[in-house]
DNA sequence: ATAAATTCCTATCTTTTCGATAGGAATTAT
DNA sequence: ATAATTCCTATCGAAAAGATAGGAATTTAT
């Protein structure tokens, strides 16, 4: 699985965000039916990235910080998932392999990475908006 | 993550079997550092997938049914991946998603598993093997 | 002031997937 | 017979993914 439910649902919500200028989580939520917490938990790591602002209290809510066009999926998804990485082999976790240096499927993993990662940077938030 | 470590695992003991010709499954885990009983159940899927032929009895073992310049890597990874689709929305499961009709982020992941298929069919075993 | 609606924070729970193992039956060369 | 092997079913344990709980902090409206 390269994109996961959350990350998905990040995406979603900020479609959303980019729909109708602002809204609170739980209009939010409502609306692209995704869980109320989980929601939460996200939308939290996406103001924490500066995807999104926020205001607290009544009357409170989320908007994106900048144009829909100017977030590409690689930059948002980078955030909302653990890892975008086509393998462990190019993903942080195994910096120390022993096989690195001789192992001949490395390059290929490494030409996935791009591949995947060069696709959804020519995708937009924009792209995700219903049609007008 | 688009290939596991079962995934992995699987195609370097093909490469294994490409170079040497055939291979008990001790030799093989033991040179690919697979675990054995690991290794066991991923050589079964692929002699179920006809990729690689079996002897048993002593003095058995595994070698390739083809030229490994004829096995793709999205061929193996999709006898042993559990998936190749880039999202739940594209794989078996979401078959009912009622979204679906409507969802402006369905295509892009239609287009993205195209895109992840169309790499790995470029490549082949005998691009995962130590070069001579 | 107080109440209501909201975001923020930390912690936890549940389910699923992945990686790996156990134990033994069936097969075959020696 | 025995040893070396593949085949089969079942299960375990750890990690990741999806989701939830409870309450503190903040802000608007009354």
């Amino acid at each position: 699985m390269i994109v996961s439910t959350r990350g998905r649902y990040a995406l979603r919500m900020m479609a959303e965000l980019a729909e109708c200028g602002s809204s609170s989580l739980r209009a939010l939520a409502a609306a692209q039916n995704v869980p109320y917490k989980y929601a939460e938990s996200i939308m939290r790591s996406l103001v924490k990235a500066g995807f999104v602002e926020s205001t607290r209290g009544k009357k409170g809510g989320y908007r994106l910080t900048r144009a829909p066009e100017s977030y590409t999926l690689a930059e948002i998804l980078g955030e909302t998932e653990t890892s975008l990485a086509a393998t462990d082999c190019t993903g942080r976790k195994e910096r120390d392999c022993p096989r690195a240096a001789t192992c001949p499927s490395l390059p290929v993993w490494r030409a996935l990475d791009e591949t995947v990662c060069d696709f959804l940077s020519r995708y937009t938030l924009s792209d995700l908006m219903p049609k007008a």
